[in-house]
RNA sequence: GCGCCCGUAGCUCAACUGGAUAGAGCGCUGGACUUCGAAUCCAGAGGCUGGAGGUUCGAGUCCUCCCGGGCGCGCCA
């Protein structure tokens, strides 16, 4: 938080500057505030005199040293402000200004770190989607941590969030669905059927088929369009209910599940297109109706409505986002897709103009491709074929928590190579216990503390200008951190950035232990150590709780 | 052929979107439990950031061209 108040000074003065003449009224502001990588450079630095010193053409130096002098003027919150290397201005806090930040957090409780950077606005994120033809399996399973902690994260910042899961229930994969259980009841039944190459060959195929035909004995005896029918929409039903089972079980719930269907049942499909027809972006070519995403920045234009009069995927997607935005009125949706989607972007990113909306409204994030890695080898998934490890396999063998954790240490664009067997073994290599393990440990200390009759301790009763190790100044600072990192998840649509926090406050945490004692003699410095505890317990607390990862109390 | 993403230590990844001496974990070598949890910590070795140019006070980050990898490029979803 202190970069903030180090921001708004910057500001301040500038706007002094301004007023003597010193700087132009008409200044392009662009500068940073962020810890530098060497410590010598104090605890903050700013570029803001060499970013302003190319407009204006003074010296940077000189100009830097105009503003550290002013601003170290600032006692309660510099020890000192200085000026190196090319213009650098750099800012050591004030020791009382660290002391100070358990107190905010004991005060905060768990709403410490929590931001109004949404102000309120609604926005939509969508992710996992996959279509119903089959289980969840481990790729899906990254999609949802990422797009769940995303969820979470924006929530947290102060925006008002709904989770959406769309169900793409029509079209012709759910018709290979329904004629692939359809069959599989056939065998049961004892009759020879040659089974298509492109239809789904799970096991789970056949667990459908014969939990059908207990059920409806008699349903192959329908007439073959009603049995299909009826094969599709009782294995839709079934592995829907599987899919939302194994997100439940993953910690991720949902306040819509929007089905393609309805686009079509209450006519959006229709409604959309006409929307665009009036503004003239559609045309008849071929026999077909095409939009005009060129004009949009497409590569070229795309197809909605086939010659066979049938609409495409694509116009149920235009659909879909026509209701986002123009009917729930969304002020910023977040769709989540496999990065193999992502020749699709500018295709919808069109639509949105299309709308006449800034293309910003949308954010798709993209994510790699997980690999699953047996023995050190790669191993290939389908979902048609069957083959693929599951996210339920995940998460009754590796855990939740691992798993979700595992999923968010690495940026959402790179590709990710799960080692099942790495995971499984709950070996001291697995992140998640390194933190989880901070916070168990934390949790053992109060009881150790209770024991020895502190109890409930508070940052009002306690001197914390006793916390003055480099240790404790180390935590202090992450602590401090905390909200800047929540901020930077959000404006970066980058959740990973938090768990890469936690690890560095847990490795903080584990330093502290050996090297100093929360419990001694010298009581009134074992009351402020509590304290800090506490906040830092907090911290790893609330942290993981966005993780939607447990923060053990024993482990 | 065209487009998007990626290439950083032996391996897996960071680097706060252009900042100062590129950092962690694993692995390797060597150390630390009679005291709050050793699922921990400390030290060491390990780098021409795929290559070559360019932009500027300053480049892993931006631009151009190569090399290598992944993924797309349907009136499929």
């Amino acid at each position: 938080m202190i970069a903030k108040l180090i921001e708004e000074e910057i500001r301040k003065e500038v706007l002094k500057a301004q007023e003597q003449g010193l700087l132009p009224s008409q200044l392009k502001l662009r500068f940073q505030v962020e810890p530098p990588k060497n410590k010598e450079y104090g605890d903050y630095a700013t570029n803001l005199a060499l970013s302003v010193a190319g407009q204006v053409r003074k010296n940077p130096r000189e100009l830097a040293s105009w503003f550290a002098e002013r601003m170290a003027a600032r006692k309660e919150l510099f020890e000192k402000v200085e000026v190196a290397g090319p213009g650098f201005i750099n800012f050591f806090i004030s020791k009382k200004y660290w002391q100070q930040v358990p107190r905010i957090i004991e005060s905060q409780g768990k709403a410490y770190g929590r931001l109004n950077l949404g102000k309120g606005r609604k926005v939509q994120v969508e992710f996992v989607s996959a279509n119903p033809t089959g289980p969840l399996h481990i790729g899906h399973g990254r999609g949802a941590a990422v797009g769940d902690t995303l969820a979470r994260l924006l929530s947290f910042a102060g925006f008002k969030v709904d989770k959406e899961y769309y169900i793409n229930d029509v079209g012709r994969q759910m018709k290979i669905l329904g004629r692939s259980v359809y069959l599989r009841a056939k065998e049961l039944r004892g009759e020879k059927i040659d089974f298509p190459e492109d239809h789904y060959k799970g096991e789970y195929i056949r667990e459908i088929a014969r939990s059908l035909l207990e059920r409806e004995p008699s349903f192959l005896d329908l007439p073959e369009e009603e049995a299909l029918e009826r094969a599709k929409n009782f294995a839709l039903e079934v592995i829907l209910s599987g899919i939302k089972k194994d997100l439940a079980d993953f910690g991720v719930t949902y306040d819509y599940w929007f089905s393609e269907k309805k686009l079509y049942k209450e006519n959006f499909v229709e409604k959309a297109l006409s929307f665009l027809k009036e503004k003239g972006l559609l045309y008849e070519k071929d026999g077909a109706i095409w939009f005009r995403a060129k004009d949009f920045g497409d590569e070229k234009d795309r197809v909605v409505v086939r010659a066979t009069g049938e609409p495409t995927y694509f116009a149920s997607d235009i659909a879909y986002h026509y209701h986002k935005f123009l009917v729930r009125h969304y002020d910023l949706v977040v769709d989540i897709w496999g990065a193999d989607h992502h020749g699709y972007v500018p295709r919808l990113k069109a639509v949105i103009r299309a709308f006449g909306l800034p293309e910003e409204k949308l954010q798709v994030l993209l994510i790699q491709m997980v690999n699953l890695l047996e023995g050190g080898r790669l191993k290939s998934m389908s979902t048609r074929a069957g083959e693929f490890i599951t996210l339920r396999e995940l998460i009754d063998d590796v855990g939740k928590d691992a798993t979700r954790f595992i999923f968010l240490t690495r940026r959402a664009d790179s590709p990710l190579d799960f080692d099942v067997e790495l995971a499984k073994s709950r070996s001291r290599e697995n992140p998640v216990y390194y933190v989880q393990y901070a916070h168990a440990r934390l949790a053992s200390l109060f009881r150790k503390a209770e024991e020895a009759g502190l109890k409930n301790v508070s940052a009002e009763e306690v001197n914390l200008s006793l916390l003055e190790t480099p240790e404790d100044f180390h935590l202090l600072k992450l602590l401090d951190y905390f909200p800047d990192t929540i901020e930077a998840c959000v404006t970066k649509f980058e959740p990973h950035l938090l768990t890469f926090y936690l690890l560095d406050l847990a490795t903080a945490l584990h330093d502290y232990y050996t090297k100093h004692r929360f419990l001694s003699e010298d009581l009134p410095r074992s009351k402020a150590r509590l304290v800090l505890a506490k906040a830092v317990k907090q911290v790893l607390a609330t942290g993981l709780d966005l993780l939607g990862v447990s923060a053990p109390e024993r482990m």
